[in-house]
DNA sequence: CAGTATCCCAGACGATACTG
DNA sequence: CAGTATCGTCTGGGATACTG
């Protein structure tokens, strides 16, 4: 059969398409990618080094971006109690699970 | 390692992002996914099919989303000269490699 | 049947300034 | 260092009406 894991699964058109719909509202934002491939793998970053390895982005929308990903649960935010301030970022565990599948995305979009 | 596929490719964080963005963007808008899943498999369907699929769209943005797709290689639209009209639409191969992707995608949310 | 054409608006994003 | 606060812009999508 064409799509042997939609139709072996218990989804409808209508149900897959929410599912998928609910996964990419947690990557749609201008610099959130760009934030995670800077963390897969196990990196760990300050905010300082995302605003310097990521020209263009505003504080404001690196902030905004962050926030979403934490709350969304891809991403975990550290405060160290100290000053100057220093806090830091990095993937948990099931946002590290999502570097799989963007790779087959990105397989699939280099195949045209 | 933790991420195998992008640091055995040749992909930068930078690069990376900006790949599977490339695949976002043909996925983003609206009706774009149920559109796919009503297509995905070998599916066959007429315009007027998918207006009743798809309860809610309109017209406008229906036709929107069917032109976008097709102009960007998802799908193929066929007309038939013959009075009252008749077109229908399919995934093209490339589409359709698309479905175990997205299916990465839903599984990947759904272990939330 | 299978579409266009207009008008409108919410929300995403950017620029800039300020702060514990 | 690591953020918030404010304001202005631009565009994706909805409502509605019309057509070969």
């Amino acid at each position: 059969m064409a799509n042997p894991e939609v139709s072996r699964s218990s989804h409808t058109p209508e149900s897959a398409a929410e599912g998928v719909e609910t996964a990419l509202r947690l990557l749609e934002g201008r610099w959130k990618l760009v934030i995670l491939f800077h963390l897969f793998g196990g990196k760990v970053q300050r905010y300082s080094d995302l605003e310097r390895l990521i020209p263009g982005v505003s504080q404001k929308m690196l902030a905004q971006q962050l926030r979403q990903l934490e709350a969304d649960g891809l991403i975990e935010r550290t405060v160290y109690p100290q000053v100057p301030p220093k806090v830091d970022y990095r993937m948990t565990a099931w946002g590290q699970a999502l570097c799989p599948a963007l790779d087959a995305l990105l397989a699939w979009s280099e195949k045209r």
